[in-house]
DNA sequence: CATCGATATGGCCGATCGAACATATCGGAG
DNA sequence: CTCCGATATGTTCGATCGGCCATATCGATG
């Protein structure tokens, strides 16, 4: 239920000085291809609607071209959707997400039986 | 010569609830062993010796066991080393780092392709 | 043209962060 | 018993961050 801290690392992906994404920018993103909706995807996460609004624009404005494209008015009374490009990025990461939690996985362990002897 | 930014992502590993280390915290570990000296180390990596002297904290009580171990006066005037524990730390740090580029590299490229088009 | 829901922004505030400056302390050497 | 270099801490200041509250705007629909 806790997609982000499964236990293993956080892992930042740097694309360029601006661009980058990381756990919680990747979580938003699956929240609103999921709800349709900044200020839904951003409640569901803990977070105000400025705030996820804000994540959007730094992903936006740092890729160079939407991730998310966003609608007012209108018949839905607007809301918001992933790019094509949006939905790559984040399909990638996921992917980076998992491969990267499968190379890590045997080190993670030994350290934290190596520091477990103390906290027992 | 910038190891922490080759490129790719920025990769913290989490043991516990207050147990982490993650890029500058590897440099300045790193930088301990190279130089014996926490001051030293903050200075080489342009960081205040406070804030040096912080992170050797957190990692030393977020850890349960320290990783550095230091020394005040002396004949040698003080210093700091890395324990056995912070070198196994350091050097697991390093091989996951390396793990996670390979296993990275792959897709971070391609996404770098997918948005290079608009920055051309 | 009034309505409604979501986007789009601004302002205020308390918390946190790191830089900078100031000391205090240790402990072997001279 | 002074000196020196590095550790050990406190204080203050400015910047940034996120939360909260308020407001403006859009635009198809009824």
């Amino acid at each position: 239920m806790d997609k982000t801290a499964s236990g293993l690392g956080h892992l930042r992906i740097v694309l360029s000085d601006k661009a980058y994404i990381g756990p919680g920018r990747a979580d938003l993103l699956e929240g609103i291809a999921a709800t349709g909706s900044i200020s839904a995807a951003g409640k569901a996460m803990g977070m105000s609607y400025k705030r996820a609004w804000g994540l959007v624009q730094a992903l936006n404005e740092g890729f160079g071209r939407p991730l998310v494209e966003t609608a007012r008015g209108g018949a839905g009374q607007g809301g918001a959707q992933l790019t094509a490009l949006g939905r790559d990025v984040l399909a990638r990461y996921r992917a980076m997400q998992t491969a990267t939690e499968a190379a890590i996985v045997a080190d993670v362990t030994a350290l934290r039986a190596a520091i477990s002897d103390i906290s027992k």
